[in-house]
RNA sequence: GGAGCGUUGGUCAAGGGGUUAAGACACCUCCCUUUCACGGAGGAAUCACGGGUUCGAUUCCCGUACGCUCUACCA
């Protein structure tokens, strides 16, 4: 028997990867970690329609910027490779051949044409035992005419006979046990006819050649599970069957139905890791990581997504997530993915985060809007007082502009309309008594200006909005003598006097 | 159409035969802040429906409704 475990995430390199996709990697991850287990990445590559340049890059780096990089990978190969189906096609054939020599398989020789039509002229035709025996297949077709078209290479695919009226019950890890009657499934395609396998043989046979002990996946697989239990029946036998558990699904926030790109797109929110651009159609797609969220944010949002341990915890590290999870507590219903609450991790994790390890992708955003930001011991202040104000890593830019760039003249319009006399004497007044100061610091600062509208007969409260508008062109923002602090001496009052020179 | 799965506030959800049915997001009010946020204190808001079982169902059972997924030589 396998005593490690061992579990793999498996997805098709058909495009960006997904919200569902990485939470479905993360599950997997938390769940070999927690058991000391290895976490494998099998690359699902069998249609090679549907293959795109670089999906299999964006799988590697979004599991790398999560921090889930899987122990085996076809970059990283353990014992069990290749880890791409693409590369073990020549394996899948005998299997599905011993499965023909057992009586569970056969050969079909219908065309997908003819298949298309049949579909079309009967309603809910399926290829299944109602009509396997109409249909131009070994089991209708003489043993001499089979090996002829065979001999002579006519296409073929290889389907499984489903048993009639057989019932294929498992125990579901998050659903319990499950039942189903195999009549209802038609004969799936277990070969194609360009010699790749289906998925149903494919993952039957890797996962039993890769050791796998356990398998989670999307609720979607629900209803073709009992074809993979046949499949383990009849090749490998139940006893060395991985465990099944199948996730829920992450729903669109308004309406019902599974999360889509178009539904995210409509919404405005990400829904891919990371920033996406499809090779044929160029039609490019902003991820999670580019919008401003944290990778450690961007998994503890989707671990909450269906799971939870109970309590009232929800801020949950990676390392705190694999000695936690439990796929038992894994919610049955599908969660409608709500943007707001993915906002509120990335705040929390923001605030908890030292700036020094946020600062190379602030600075990044910086870069990228042409604002060269100093990697300084001021700079760190800078983000340190403005951090609790950003719910995405991309806010620190809107927050802390000012302290790098001085700002326009549009604030000092909206003052001047309360402008007087007696505002200009204080402010002439403030340049001196700062110019003066040797000690630049936020409640000397704060006291310096207290005392001159004392002096000057005016109430402070008529002036902090005027001299917050000077220095941070609006009307928003951390305590105005922290800005003037770390604004420093200099600066600050170089914008106090072209202000009021602009106010003349 | 068929099958499977599901259903606790607007959303994520805890709970589970007797509870004032947690908590979080969002929303509203107030406090704090001489700004705006953060933060703090409150508030409104929920067990899909109908039958059972039971002294008592949101919880257990059976139906119904609704939703979702699947029903390809896609995964």
């Amino acid at each position: 028997m396998k005593d490690n475990i061992r579990v793999r995430f498996a997805p098709s390199p058909t495009g960006g990867l997904h919200l569902g996709g990485v939470r479905t990697a993360l599950y997997n991850y938390l769940f070999a970690k927690q058991h000391g287990g290895s976490f494998v990445l099998r690359i699902e590559d069998t249609d090679q329609g549907r293959y795109v340049e670089g999906a299999e890059q964006y799988i590697a780096d979004t599991l790398a910027w999560c921090g889930i990089e899987p122990d085996e990978s076809p970059w990283n190969p353990g014992e069990f490779g290749p880890y791409r189906q693409s590369e073990r096609k020549n394996i899948y054939a005998g299997y599905a051949q011993k499965l023909i020599d057992e009586g569970y398989a056969y050969y079909a020789f219908d065309t997908a044409e003819d298949l298309e039509s049949l579909r079309k002229s009967q309603p809910n035709f399926q290829y299944n035992q109602a009509h396997r025996n109409n249909l131009c297949n070994s089991l209708t077709l003489p043993e001499s005419e089979v090996k002829s078209l065979l001999n002579t290479n006519t296409p073929y695919v290889i389907r499984i006979k489903m048993p009639d009226d057989e019932t294929i019950s498992f125990t579901d890890m998050i659903r319990g046990d499950v039942h189903f009657n195999s009549s209802l499934s038609d004969d799936k395609v277990l070969l194609k006819a360009d010699g790749m396998p289906t998925y149903h043989l494919a993952v039957v046979v890797d996962d039993f050649l890769m050791e796998i002990t356990h398998t989670f996946r999307g609720e979607e697989w629900l209803p073709s599970t009992p074809i993979h239990i046949l499949l383990w029946k009849y090749l490998f036998g139940l006893h060395l069957m991985p465990k099944w558990a199948h996730l829920p699904l992450i729903l669109k926030p308004e309406g019902n139905g599974k999360l889509s790109k178009r539904a995210a797109e409509k919404l405005g929110f990400p829904i891919f890791s990371m920033n996406w651009t499809d090779p044929r159609s160029r039609e490019f797609t902003e991820g999670f990581r580019e919008r401003g969220f944290l990778p450690e944010a961007f998994i503890n949002m989707l671990a909450m997504l269906g799971w939870n341990d109970g309590t009232a915890q929800e801020i949950f590290s990676l390392s705190e997530l694999v000695e936690k999870f439990s796929i038992e507590r894994v919610h049955k219903a599908g969660a409608k993915f709500d943007y707001e609450k993915a906002k509120w991790y990335n705040h929390e994790w923001i605030k908890k985060t030292d700036i020094i390890h946020l600062f190379p992708r602030i600075q990044t955003i910086f870069q990228n809007k042409g604002v060269a930001i100093k990697d300084d011991e001021n700079t760190y202040q800078i983000f340190n007082l403005v951090k609790d104000r950003c719910t995405l890593l991309t806010d620190f830019f809107e927050q802390s502009i000012f302290f790098f760039e001085k700002p326009g003249n549009t604030g000092i319009e909206s003052i001047r309309p309360k402008w007087n006399d007696q505002k200009n004497s204080f402010f002439t007044e403030m340049i001196r008594n700062y110019t003066s100061l040797t000690t630049w610091k936020v409640d000397i600062l704060e006291n310096a200006f207290k005392d001159v509208a004392a002096a000057n007969g005016i109430k402070p409260g008529e002036l902090m909005l005027p001299f917050r508008i000077m220095l941070v062109g609006g009307k928003s923002g951390p305590g105005i003598f922290h800005i003037a602090e770390l604004l420093g001496k200099e600066e600050t009052l170089a914008r106090i006097q072209s202000s009021l020179k602009n106010l003349q």
